[in-house]
DNA sequence: CGAATGCATGCCGTCGCGTTATGATTCCGG
DNA sequence: CCGGAATCATAACGCGACGGCATGCATTCG
């Protein structure tokens, strides 16, 4: 025979409990066993009497629990209440710890910003932009790594860096714009002028911009896979296929070569600007100005992780300057 | 200048924050990192695609924290997705903790009952009541204390005892249905004949039942003294005061005194169940089938906490057998 | 014995939070 | 290169949880 005091749910799972739980009955159960009335838990949590009254009908009514009992005209905590109370405890606590590092990170007082950036923007570009952060956020790490455009695209996409800065030109297969950074967020991040590198004394340096097709006989030194990739592209354009003279990706070395009268070759500006300008060598706009684009590339919505929003701001900054 | 890239509510504070997490995205946020898709989240919640997918967007409209980064069709979790995942293990945990415990405490596996009762229960209605609940609720841990009934109600208010059980008799000053009890429970336990003791060849013996007032010049042997009041009360309905010769609380004590032929008493019958019966002496009930009444005094709504209402539902039960 | 305190109750408006249906991308296989 | 599957976003909608306020009831205190 059942007896008239059993709950009428005492098998109910620990799993649909656990579900049930609410944090504001944890709240409140909280309250109570600190100031151990209804009305002042009511006051410290901001909310009128009535609602933390009706929170905890509403939870005993649910979960057939009984949290509390009347004694005289007040109310005490039951067992099950000091239970919950006790644990309430290591919940907030842990929830306040959440929030901490969560405000931190909003306030960028933590966070972090992984960069990939293609090589010649390893001496120029990405040294302000760390010093800009690290000065204006001291609590954001940075960490950089380069990689050519389609490594770093790939290494957003993999969650291995969190900002890439990329670079195409017009007619670029590998053109981040396109099917590689799909899902991805790009955006413009300005043009790079290309700069001809002769020997001083070339006879065509003595115009201010140069006709690309002026150096169609020369020997020209190539950069690396995608430089040379523009290279062909834009004499293409011009009407002819350079010679490739010599082949490397060390910009300094290119300099070098086209000091001692090797050949000549086409340089995007900030490789220039990575270090001081080596002697015997002028630089020219080419008479078309063209140019390489620079793009910045994050996962889609990625602007909105304060770190890296700042990172993007920044980076606008830097342009702006 | 402001950026287009700042979340607009950086310096909000830890305290709102923390007020505003809620256990649903904590949940939500843990299944994301643990199954890596929205979906799956979903489903392993029980949840539509779409809820969640609301969640995390109500959530982020709220705190201006990004949660989640889309990343081809699929989405990965921000640096503070991270971090919040992690937090939520500890939450979860926490709660599931918390479930856990009460979930025993509801299904009987667990919890306390702290009883309190007049000394004549503890020979006779508390041990049948202990080894009861001993045997079908094994995790259940009782503790039991004698105090006489104003005390033991005190206990009950001041939260030093769970269940008082309790007599009074009619007339009684102190009885628990009156002020004392006040804003506390009080069930009607049933009543407990009261027993005239005579010494064997006692002349009133000869009778079944015995008129009060046919004692009214023996020497009395006195209980405790609510006992004692007891006894007044009834001879002062009969007519007379009774000649209180001895007085002591120890029941037996007071079976050998009438053995000894020193006086008659009024006994409860659990005070004479107690203990074997003493040779030497008869009982035999009051002409007006005097008795007192049990209760058993809780705080109001303790019935529904679960080692209370199974104590209840063992009295009842005890009662009936 | 009236005033004050503490909780419960009833009523009500709002909005949080589900659902289903549908759209927009992305990825994959033929 | 082109459907189809997969994944998330959006829209429309309904319900119930959850507040507030006003009020009632029991207890306690002066």
């Amino acid at each position: 025979m059942p007896s008239r005091y059993d709950s009428g749910m005492s098998d109910a799972s620990v799993e649909h409990l656990a579900a049930t739980l609410d944090l504001q009955t944890v709240r409140v159960v909280r309250q109570i066993a600190e100031h151990g009335s209804l009305t002042a838990a009511a006051a410290s949590l901001g909310y009128s009497q009535p609602a933390v009254s009706q929170q905890l009908q509403r939870f005993e009514e649910r979960t057939g629990i009984a949290l509390v009992e009347r004694v005289g005209r007040g109310i005490r905590l039951t067992e099950s209440g000091r239970v919950l109370a006790r644990h309430a405890f290591a919940v907030t606590t842990a929830l306040e710890a959440a929030a901490g590092e969560l405000a931190e990170i909003r306030g960028l007082r933590a966070g972090r910003v992984r960069l990939v950036a293609f090589p010649s923007a390893s001496a120029t570009l990405v040294p302000r932009l760390i010093a800009s952060l690290a000065s204006e956020y001291p609590g954001v790490a940075v960490t950089y790594v380069e990689a050519e455009p389609p490594e770093a695209v790939e290494a957003v996409r993999a969650d291995r860096a969190d900002l890439a800065i990329t670079f195409s030109y017009p007619g670029d297969r590998d053109d981040p714009h396109r099917a590689s950074a799909r899902g991805l967020d790009v955006r413009a991040y300005g043009d790079e002028p290309m700069q001809l590198v002769l020997p001083e004394g070339h006879p065509a340096a003595e115009s201010d911009v140069i006709m690309l097709d002026r150096l169609a006989g020369e020997p020209w030194i190539a950069g690396c896979p995608r430089c040379r990739g523009h290279l062909l592209e834009l004499a293409g354009a011009a009407g002819f296929t350079p010679r490739i003279a010599f082949e490397t990706d060390n910009f300094v070395a290119v300099e070098g070569m086209v000091a001692q009268g090797l050949g000549v070759a086409l340089l995007p500006a900030l490789a220039l600007e990575a270090s001081p300008r080596h002697p015997g060598i002028v630089t020219r706009p080419t008479a078309r100005a063209d140019v390489r684009s620079l793009h910045l590339v994050t996962a889609r919505g990625a602007e909105r992780v304060p770190a890296i929003g700042a990172t993007l701001a920044a980076l606008e900054a830097l342009a702006a300057g």
